[in-house]
DNA sequence: GTTTAGCACTTGGACTATTAGAGTGCTAAA
DNA sequence: TTTAGCACTCTAATAGTCCAAGTGCTAAAC
């Protein structure tokens, strides 16, 4: 158990590693104190600190760093919950425009703006429904042999994908196919209907086409796209700016990660904790791979009752200003979830 | 004008710089030559390639590194012609698949497989015909107030997008205007669209519609993604490879750069030459912009006969085996123009 | 018992020499 | 025209010096 003092001395190293990114000796600290010492005292309480692994010395007579377990301290009880600006506010709550055609154009604009203000590389995903069902399939001649192929699910996303019938196709046995679908498959959730695409549809189908596999494949794949977890990503560029490491090989990790919405989606998931407030996770507590290891990530869930959960996240260097970055972000959460319960209520209940 | 063995001598240096990145002294330059001379006159022949501007030093006791004259020179007079290893041209004939759905997969892919052989960035333009036409507009209603709007041109391209009516519009009245849409431009440039939308179109939907504007701009909003030239890049991350100076914030112009299609699509239109060959530019022959300055880009058309053309290219360093980068491309335009006329046929004229 | 002043000790960074190696340019001989 | 030889130049690496910043410890002060 850490004394009050010893708590003070750990925030102001933190705070001070965090503003300048030097290690912090005893001599400067004394003056961001907020009581009186003589640095002789602060060093013995950095010797404490040291002992409990909360911060590190570079060389045997450099300034101290905060370590792994440092910062998680700092977050766990230190942080200044003041910390959001009015400016930070006023930007949040404006830069929300007000006239999105789509839920996405307003998700994806947030990961933008999000990355905007905390200059790194910011992650949105959309509210999600535990539950979503195919409510319609639609193919639409466009002439020419070609046709769209459009899905609908009851959660409003929509998905279409157009592409070129083969030669000598019976068009009258595809309307077939497609009324089979509607009525078979609609209604029914998108994961068991992945799951009946691979057992009893093919037969059904091959009552009216010979060879169903082109004609379900366009089915699939219309439908694994409407099914993922549609990400939006700020700032991928911003990665390049933290200076340090900059091993061209990590980073082209981490971007090849950010490329991959699944394992994306795998790491924001792990802790959308039940109470739906803002997660830190820093180092390698986000992820079991090497490469983040000098990264925190901040995700939150916003909650926008009845039309689900979603999840913003930012991705920075460890070495961030966690108060201010967790208040934006916990105050983006909430200033999002307003807007689109907002937008929500317009597109389905008016 | 040179002598044979400067020439050679240029090629030389070239060679060894392309592959090793260290400047080239004298003594080591004659193990590489096709002839027997002493490294004092290999010295002297360098002081009349430097005269000419073609081959520069570092300092004044350091070997000697191509220029960006140097690397023209080298490039228009000195290649190795036949430098598509067999092992290359097996990659690039069996690379690309056989059961592509859409031109664009193709095209796609093609980015992809560039750069993996070449290990820079690629990007690949699909065929374009001079005047791509509207050929049609549609709105699908999906229930819930959902609409898809479909648009699609002459040259097969498709373009969707789904938005929400807002309340209380008369369905009656968007359906007029569709039809408008239709009679008026269908057949008409893609060019010659955007211009009506902004002069005498408005005026004729008020007549159906109190505010077109939410309207015509959805139609706007679908017409520009469907006359966007389409460019794929593949290999992003490669640029990060490059070692060399990485300035950071360099970095991340030349990557705002790759995701604007417009200037890039500028940098490339900029020498399809009617020849339709390969074309190389170096440094600052790629465009006024500082940051590019050590990078050389090839570019090369291909041509899918009646169907157009299209632009393929690679973006690497300045220092690349250029005789290399150039047969793969040259190969690959080659064998793309002969699959795509193969599946623009299977699609169109079957 | 804390706190502090004082001091010896450690370390990295900046600066300077020094040296070895690679390369050039020039000259004079082949 | 070519080449051997040599003086000269410059970089990169290494080692030495010095300084500033920081630590740990001890003994005195509070």
């Amino acid at each position: 158990m850490l004394t009050q003092r010893q708590k003070k001395i750990l925030q102001a190293i933190v705070r001070q590693y965090t503003s300048t990114g030097q290690p912090v000796g005893s001599k400067h600290l004394v003056e961001k104190l907020p009581f009186k010492v003589s640095s002789a005292t602060v060093r013995n309480e950095m010797v404490v600190l040291e002992k409990n692994g909360l911060i590190n010395k570079q060389h045997s007579s450099s300034g101290r760093v905060p370590s792994k377990k440092g910062y998680r301290y700092y977050v766990d009880h230190l942080l200044d919950p003041s910390a959001v600006t009015d400016n930070d506010l006023l930007v949040i709550q404006n830069s929300l425009g007000d006239n999105y055609q789509k839920i996405d154009e307003i998700v994806s604009h947030s990961a933008d703006i999000l990355s905007n203000l905390t200059s790194y590389t910011a992650f949105a995903l959309k509210p999600e429904q535990a539950d979503v069902r195919l409510s319609g399939f639609r193919l639409v001649p466009l002439g020419d042999q070609k046709v769209i192929a459009i899905l609908v699910t009851d959660s409003g996303n929509v998905e279409s994908q157009s592409f070129t019938l083969p030669r000598n196709v019976d068009t009258e046995a595809i309307e077939s196919v497609v009324r089979l679908i509607n009525d078979q498959l609609v209604g029914h959730e998108l994961s068991e209907v992945v799951k009946r695409l691979n057992t009893d549809i093919p037969i059904k189908v091959t009552h009216y086409l010979e060879s169903p596999e082109g004609f379900l494949d366009i089915f699939d794949s219309v439908l694994k796209n409407a099914a993922r977890d549609r990400f939006y990503v700020g700032g991928r560029l911003n990665l390049l700016g933290f200076s340090d490491h900059q091993d061209p090989h990590d980073l082209q990790t981490i971007y090849r990660l950010l490329d991959q919405s699944d394992s994306l989606s795998h790491l924001l998931d792990a802790d959308s904790k039940p109470d739906g407030g803002v997660h830190v996770r820093i180092g390698n507590e986000i992820a079991d791979n090497q490469v983040l290891d000098d990264y925190s990530l901040i995700t939150a869930t916003y909650d926008v009752d009845q039309y689900g959960k979603g999840i913003i996240a930012v991705l920075g260097p460890t070495r961030m200003p966690y108060s201010r970055t967790i208040g934006i972000v916990n105050a983006f959460r909430q200033e999002l979830a307003k807007r689109l319960l907002g937008y929500y209520r317009h597109f389905y209940d008016s």
